[in-house]
RNA sequence: GGCGCGGUAGCUCAGCUGGUUAGAGCGCGUGAUUCAUAAUCCCGAGGUCGGGAGUUCAAGUCUCCCCCGCGCUACCA
């Protein structure tokens, strides 16, 4: 590992239009801290750059919807996912903005150098609706219709929320714009379309083999397999060029001069924001962004991704800086797959989970709150499947690792020192007793985990560290010799051994714990950390130097992790029981919840033209190539119908021949899968989505009528 | 339906290119200890490595089939 490398770590940026919860921080942005400081401990020269991703049709959507303007909306979230990251820790060197004139700027010039090279780009014109009151095209979403499929009248111009289908908006019948309310016309438009396919072949053998034109870029092996598997899947499905331009008046406009109203898409100039944040830290602190871009082999840039974003930061991006030219790609994509919390998704409409700003606010009267968050995350990170938060584990994290290991090893030989040796650190007899040599060992598994992007590992070897000192200190145990002997050398060894693990804890948590880090450098009368005393830790473990030489003055001894469970005070564990029964409610209100609103009224004649049937299911097969389909032929006894009925997920083909169903007989015939379905078969459906038959009554033979 | 990733002790997970009696933490059971935040330390009990077949001197690790979970995708109420 050459220390002349240029590091450049990127967190995916946030978008600007809600807050963020805690699996997007365990995902994407605490990995990427932990790294970070990690490298800057070593003296690594490093840039670590996220910022807020403010474009695209969803912000001006909801800006229109609550009747404010969209700079409104990324202010506000700009503003507090930045300061909540700060809270938290995250040690972006530069958290920036996509709606700033430097962005705009750079993705300008990148679109233009892509353009002007005359192959990476085509246009394409087709016909989309166009709101004429408004004098705008309309985006997908501003498009409301009724679904060609379901009939749906509420669906929009991309999905029919009702059936769930994907839709283009020429699809729907009896459009309408969501701005204007008018029926919106059809007019030509003309969009800009990367040729991604172009690049189908040296992408898959850089992802598969980490090779260029056979020459290595990186190691493939060091990938996770998921980020891999994924990639090559795509690769293999064949890649299309993409529309990177958009007919919208918020997003950074098309630098071309036949572009009016044209921005860029919000994935393309998302990705760039990367190098503008890293322009706008460079021209703050005196450097040269290029250097972190376009260093050639002495330049690592790694992104921090959730594994949502994977086929993105490993096909697309890295095809547009291929094709720009003059950038380094990835070295790695970690990317991390999703946690859940207490055993479910995250949902904001449900109430399930819990946003990062509202964690702080929850927790405003717990200590260490940042680190124990911080902490319970990275052991539960969702490195390599996907993990679960659970409230119960964050408070054994806390008590069991932070707080009886880590902090008592701490307390009790910080006490033992100021009692025996007034604070002072022993004369050790030999010069580097054995004990420590061991923690050089768990020391350099510590850092291949670390560079091997395995942080819940090395977290854990950290707590083994500390696991070492309790063990060595029990073996010894010299309060026993003490008692009889306080000149005794053995007590000595002990406690200057432990005070060097101790000493060598303060910096190897520092990456997952910052603030804990300092408040045991305190404890230990040591001074703040500064980039580098990883390495300069590392060379004096090596050369059997101590961190704490003896004489040195150590401080006050200190609790540094106040038990959750703790019988004299409740008060922590009372915060923590809070969420929980949050939780509970959540889960109550939604086994009690109301059945669904009944339908409008209808009056007799509606009801009447329905023809229901009893009847008898005679066969049944599954439709191939479909999940939920059944081809069932049902006998009426005076004509027999074919139904294809989507209950395969409930029911098994050959079980449910011979079934007594009720059907609608006269509705109108409709092709599924290219077989046409003459009927339905009634079904009755609970809260889980679980179908049941509805049957006639015992003996009633096919064909009669339901009133 | 197609593709990707996973399915290892009660729980959470580690096991690289196949190689001695399958590991860790928590939990559980014992014992020791009191410097310490009722903390700490020792020892122990727990596994047909999702199921089946195959390749091999040897498979958790490779091949095939099947089952389950998650994701993407197609189709669909």
């Amino acid at each position: 590992m050459k220390s002349s490398k240029r590091y450049l770590l990127t967190s995916a940026l946030p978008y600007a239009n809600g807050a963020l919860h805690l699996g997007h921080l365990a995902g994407a942005y605490l990995p990427a801290d932990v790294y970070a400081r990690y490298l800057r401990l070593r003296g690594r020269d490093i840039v670590f750059v996220c910022g807020s991703d403010e474009h695209g049709a969803a912000i001006t959507m909801r800006a229109k919807k609550e009747g404010i303007n969209p700079q409104e909306i990324i202010d506000k979230y700009h503003t507090l996912n930045k300061s909540t990251f700060e809270k938290l820790g995250i040690s972006f060197d530069y958290y920036h903005r996509t709606s700033s004139d430097l962005h705009k700027q750079t993705a300008q010039e990148f679109f233009l150098k892509l353009y002007e090279q005359g192959d990476q780009f085509e246009e394409h014109t087709s016909a989309q609706y166009y709101d004429e009151e408004f004098d705008q095209f309309l985006a997908d979403r501003y498009i409301k219709g009724t679904c060609p499929k379901c009939g749906y009248e509420e669906a929009y111009g991309d999905q029919c929320e009702n059936c769930g289908s994907a839709l283009s908006p020429t699809e729907l019948i009896n459009p309408v714009s969501t701005i204007s309310g008018n029926n919106p016309v059809l007019r030509e438009t003309k969009h800009w379309y990367f040729k991604l396919d172009k690049h189908e072949e040296w992408l898959r053998e850089w992802i598969a083999d980490g090779t260029i034109n056979g020459k290595v870029h990186h190691d493939a092996k060091a990938w996770k397999k998921h980020v891999v598997g994924q990639c090559l899947s795509w690769l293999d499905s064949g890649l299309q060029p993409r529309s990177i331009t958009r007919d919208l008046d918020w997003g950074i406009p098309v630098p071309l001069p036949d572009a009016e109203g044209k921005v860029l898409y919000v994935w393309f100039d998302a990705p760039i924001g990367y190098i503008s944040a890293t322009k706008q830290w460079a021209l703050d602190n005196d450097k040269n962004w290029e250097d972190y871009w376009k260093g050639g082999d002495d330049l690592e840039l790694i992104h921090f991704i959730g594994k949502d974003n994977i086929v993105f930061h490993c096909i697309v991006f890295p095809a547009m800086l291929q094709a720009h030219g003059e950038y380094n790609l990835p070295i790695n994509v970690p990317a991390n797959q999703f946690l859940n919390f207490e055993g479910q998704k995250f949902s904001k409409s449900r109430g399930w989970g819990i946003e990062q700003h509202e964690y702080l606010e929850a927790f405003r009267d717990f200590p260490n709150k940042e680190d124990a968050l911080r902490y319970a995350l990275i052991r539960n990170m969702p490195e390599n499947r996907d993990s679960d938060f659970k409230w119960d584990e964050f408070i054994d994290f806390h008590d069991k690792e932070l707080a009886d290991n880590l902090g008592n090893f701490l307390n009790r030989i910080s006490v033992l020192t100021v009692k025996y040796y007034e604070g002072a650190v022993p004369l050790a007899g030999s010069r580097w007793p054995a004990p420590l040599a061991e923690v050089g060992t768990l020391l350099d598994k510590w850092v291949e985990e670390l560079e091997g992007f395995s942080f819940k590992a090395a977290c854990q070897l950290v707590m083994e560290i500390s696991s070492a000192g309790n063990t060595f200190l029990q073996d010894v145990s010299p309060w026993k010799i003490w008692k009889d002997d306080p000149e005794n050398q053995q007590v000595k060894d002990c406690l200057f051994s432990c005070l060097q693990i101790a000493g060598l804890l303060s910096i190897i948590i520092s990456p997952f714990t910052p603030a804990t880090a300092e408040k045991i450098r305190t404890i230990l009368g040591l001074p703040t950390l500064q980039n580098g005393d990883l390495e300069l830790a590392i060379q004096s473990w090596k050369d059997q130097l101590p961190l704490l030489p003896s004489g040195h003055l150590i401080g006050e001894p200190e609790i540094l992790f106040a038990k959750i469970n703790n019988k004299k005070d409740t008060s922590l564990l009372a915060i923590v029981e809070k969420q929980k029964e949050q939780l509970q409610v959540i889960l109550e209100e939604e086994s009690q919840k109301e059945q669904a609103p009944l339908k409008e009224l209808i009056n007799f004649d509606d009801f009447s033209k329905l023809d229901l049937r009893t009847g008898t299911i005679i066969s049944s097969e599954k439709v191939p190539k479909a999940n939920k389909l059944l081809k069932l032929e049902v006998d009426l006894g005076f004509e027999k119908r074919t139904i294809v009925s989507g209950i395969a997920e409930y029911f098994e083909a050959d079980k449910i021949v011979g079934k007594r169903v009720l059907l609608v007989a006269n509705l109108a015939p409709r092709k599924l899968k290219g077989i046409e379905s003459q009927g339905m078969i009634l079904m009755a459906e609970n809260e889980k989505g679980e179908l049941g038959f509805v049957s006639p009554p015992e003996g009633w033979p096919e064909g009669f009528p339901v009133r």
